[in-house]
DNA sequence: TCCCTCCCTGAACGACGTTCAGCACTCACT
DNA sequence: AGTGAGTGCTGAACGTCGTTCAGGGAGGGA
């Protein structure tokens, strides 16, 4: 509803990325320009380089955000908790920490964010699977495809979730028109379970993440060349 | 090297795109330009109008090169070659194609394509995973595990490779500066294992999922109201 | 010959990220 | 009280971007 001039509060680097980020529910990441960020405070644009080096750095801040706030006041799992459910918690929450803005995902994907909230997550996901039973180099190489499948996936979802195009293309019928029941049958009779609108997609997604990892890939174990 | 004039080749839509992902290499995905790409051609930035809508349909465009050269010339699996392997091979090729160009895997992500060459390869891989056993259902929500992450881990894989910053965050000694080791002894010490510049971690990657995938989640089994 | 469609030019528009000189204001220090 | 060094912002400007649009030349069918 109304934009301008909301605060009068004080402007920190990490006031503007949190307005930002507000701003992205409305306007999209197209949409989101320095001009738009500093009319929130009643400011002139300029004024936000004062806080923030570029506007690199103004989605980097965002995307820490958005990381901090996923893994943030996070413990170790506690007795009789399991490491899957453990992770399953965890995941989740990064995907419902994107999911609260537009085009979320895309702001984290490939951002360099270096706060220890992170290496902390980190640190307890790799301490978890250590107690699991996994080797720390099996982990350390595992870890990462849970965080890859979940940035993946929340892409495709906010990309079906439109904004980007005029008239949807993810739509039920612009799908079904578009594809060929004829030469793709299978296809066809399972677009909703493809492009589910389902929601629980991405918990079954990570449970397979989780049931590969938990399985023990045996694949050219070469051990980090360190300590032994 | 010579961006300026290298054709007077006839325009079209896929000849645009084409172009604008060699300029990729060069100059990025921020200093892609319609000038830039027009500039490719001998042309006028308002020429490529008459064959592209937006800025948004190129890059859509783009996006479509690159998925149709990952799936063109599919063929079923060869008797004797199992499921797995011949999924690994097709998600390879994947992550090859957009890794020719820089930034491929965000031009790719959520981008909307319908080609029936990729309802195609869907339409094969589905095949594929009732050949090998699993039901249709299973297979449309857990198929779309491999593409989310091949996305994801690419996207992530880029960022390592640099560009967006003046200096690359994820250097070896920078990224080793930034953990406290005595406060996450473990991620310290496995750091190169986890933004691995391995290359063989997005394979390791792809068999967890696969093992995943194999090892038959039975979680909430909404068969699809279609047909039974 | 005229006309129609296909492509492209050239100029322009508004908006964008970013820079920079300058101005008020605070606050420590003399 | 006076001063000087920051701090945080204004207002104007620069170059570039995506995009629009009237117009024009080339070529083929009537």
């Amino acid at each position: 509803m109304n934009d301008v001039k909301l605060s009068s509060v004080k402007l920190t680097r990490d006031g503007i990325a949190r307005a930002a980020l507000d701003l992205l529910a409305e306007h999209g990441l197209d949409g989101l320009t320095m001009r738009l960020v500093a009319k929130h405070f009643d400011v002139q644009a300029s004024a936000l380089y004062w806080h923030v080096k570029s506007k690199r750095e103004l989605l980097d801040a965002m995307a820490e955000v958005i990381l901090v706030a996923a893994s943030s006041e996070v413990e170790a799992p506690r007795q009789g908790v399991t490491w899957e459910d453990w992770t399953i918690e965890r995941a989740s929450r990064l995907h419902a920490e994107m999911l609260r803005y537009r085009d979320g995902a895309k702001v984290v994907a490939g951002t360099n964010t270096a706060h220890p909230a992170l290496f902390r997550l980190i640190e307890l996901s790799l301490g978890a699977m250590l107690d699991a039973g996994f080797p720390l180099d099996y982990a350390a190489r595992s870890y990462p495809v849970i965080y890859h499948f979940t940035i993946g996936y929340t892409i495709e979802e906010q990309a079906r979730l439109g904004g980007e195009y005029a008239t949807n293309p993810y739509e039920r019928e612009a799908m079904a028109a578009a594809v060929d029941s004829t030469r793709f049958p299978l296809t066809a009779s399972v677009l909703p379970d493809l492009f589910g609108d389902a929601g629980q997609n991405f918990e079954h997604g990570l449970r397979i993440v989780l049931a590969g990892i938990r399985s023990g890939v045996s694949s050219g174990h070469s051990a980090a060349p360190g300590d032994t």
